[in-house]
DNA sequence: CTGTTAGCGCATTCAC
DNA sequence: GTGAATGCGCTAACAG
């Protein structure tokens, strides 16, 4: 079969203990003795074996990242940034240090797989969990979710929520570290732009019901309607849909049908936002002549959207770096164990003052 | 520490041996004992150490998904359509057969993280590995990416290509499992798209250069160039360049100074086309009335696009499930081994006759 | 600094 | 159908 540290330590001539401090590096060995294994490592191609060394040290060096669609830049931007935290950046040719393995985990949103990933990860005996975007708000899902990260914790991973509010305190110990985003803040902003502008017939297009990223955006937007007094309408105008440029596509027109007089609508994200033009420019409205439009996170292709989207720009990168260096435990968790980063409103041209 | 088999064992009252036989399911046991065992796990919140299982059993459930960039749809929408392909859909609860963990991981475009995540995957005894997207070509990068490959097949690893070409069988053995993608017969069928609509001066923004996927849909666009008659302004108005927005960007901008009576553009893909659009946008120019403009793999907000994209259909979806399923050995692979989409020309908005 | 000795938790022969 | 051994490959105490 394959190449064992025995057989390195053979050819080198020292012992596998030996051989295995070199490799670790957690250990003194002689300059000349660790060159010796060092090239017996070479000639033999060996590889450690993980397993085997994972269940002797009882630790692994597996990070997972989950996350709800891998195919909207959303999540792939966050995930790529945990990625970027691992490892030493340098080679891996042979002693380099501790490398992580950061694997990320589509969970399409579905709460059962995300529990399935879990357990998987569990099972791995992952050093760490990442877990990103908004939670599904289910009393049952939340309980299970719950629990698994208890286990998760009681099993010595750590768990660090990315764009997800945190969970509050459970009986067991502490919630985990979290690094989250002031949705309600930049919605409230992004609604408040709008009004200023002078818009007083405001469309909301919501991401999926019972998601958390969904409620804390739709109570910023609905904060502001109320100090406008302009909440009356807000359930008539408000269609939920998922978070995807289709559901933007069929929202906007049901919009459209529930109030003509709409003069502005706000997207859920990006992508719903480019779903509502597409919709609009069908029905020959021009943006933002006769209707202003809105999306949510400034993805890269927002700014090339036409008209380029005015949106909330979410810190994506930084926060994923973030929870990428908290899940190793290379950088102190914030006071509170949350860290919160605020969106900034980017005005562009895809809002302007209604036409009348 | 943590619930082992042993404890589950003693508190369902039979052997170690059994309970793992009842959790692996491939032997048989009785229906009462069966029950019992189940019980135990549940209340004692077992799960499998698969550290320790990997190594007895010389095999893990991992499967490791790369890609260049994960922020990039084109590669999340394979990434994703693997993972689909994994584990038995159902839930994990108890023995629900052997759920395979696919992990992505993001190269970034590096040649050395590219080599370190397959000796990560290696270390891991990864049961299959599937690399997307384009390879890098370089002579030393070749070969040792040949290497690993090969030690991972010795190492009982599948290893299967995905929307990459072939590469060649090797000394040892024949070549990796591959489906990839017809990128030189679309380019030409978009090429000669904008040929038959009149155009005579086609500029061609590359990708990185030394890149597969860049070399084969520069190919296409030559061929059918010269089939045309018209190969001798080529090298001039080609200009290379990331796969990325800001490389649309700059690079309009560069063909337009080095011709400025072009009247059409053809992106290395979608994501670069609509830098492209910007560029022209801010310069003054219409789409497709003073310049028509093509991308390359429809992504989904190719259609988006103002105006919407004409480009290449690649059944990217369909091609990471197939991937997904040779990785599992749940399909036989396709007579010699390389199953080759193509892709669709669509035509949209973003091309038309020449002004002139 | 280096070798020796024990397991880590599980899958898998064998017996029964 | 079930239990009792054995070893997967490695790390972590111990000695020396």
């Amino acid at each position: 079969m394959s190449v064992t540290l025995a057989d390195v330590a053979a050819r080198a001539g020292v012992s596998a203990a030996t051989v295995s401090r070199v490799l670790n590096g957690n250990y003194p060995v002689a300059g000349a003795t660790r060159l010796r294994v060092l090239r017996a490592v070479e000639e033999l191609e060996y590889v450690v074996n993980g397993p085997a060394s994972a269940l002797a040290a009882a630790t692994s060096d597996l990070v997972g990242v989950l996350v709800n669609d891998i195919a909207d830049p959303f999540f792939g931007i966050m995930a790529g940034a945990v990625q970027s935290e691992m490892g030493s950046e340098g080679g891996v040719t042979s002693g380099a240090g501790p490398q992580k393995l950061a694997v990320v985990c589509n969970t399409g949103g579905s709460p059962d797989r995300e529990l399935n990933y879990l357990t998987l990860l569990q099972r791995q005996r992952a050093a760490a969990v990442v877990l990103t975007g908004g939670a599904v708000e289910d009393g049952g899902h939340t309980e299970a979710l719950a629990t698994r990260l208890r286990r998760l914790d009681a099993a010595g991973t750590q768990v660090v929520l990315c764009g997800r509010p945190p969970l509050g305190a459970g009986e067991a110990g502490p919630h985990p570290l979290t690094v989250t985003f002031d949705n309600r803040g930049g919605a409230r902003r992004l609604t408040e732009h709008l009004l200023s502008l002078g818009h007083r017939s405001l469309g909301y297009l919501a991401g999926p019901a019972a998601r958390t990223t969904t409620r804390h955006r739709l109570e910023g937007h609905r904060a502001a309607l109320e100090a406008a007094g302009l909440a009356g309408d807000a359930d008539r105008l408000t269609v939920h849909g998922a978070y995807d440029r289709a559901s933007g596509y069929d929202g906007a027109l049901e919009l459209l049908r529930r109030e003509p007089a709409l003069t502005a609508i706000l997207a859920a994200n990006d992508t719903v936002a480019l779903g509502v033009c597409a919709a609009l420019r069908d029905r020959g409205l021009r943006i933002p002549q006769d209707i202003s439009v809105t999306g949510f996170d400034d993805l890269p292709f927002a700014v090339d959207a036409m008209p380029a989207l005015t949106t909330v720009r979410l810190p994506l990168h930084q926060a994923g770096a973030r929870a990428g260096r908290l899940a190793l435990g290379r950088e102190d968790g914030p006071p509170g164990g949350v860290a919160t980063y605020r969106g900034d409103l980017m005005v562009r041209d895809s809002t302007s003052p209604p036409a009348r």
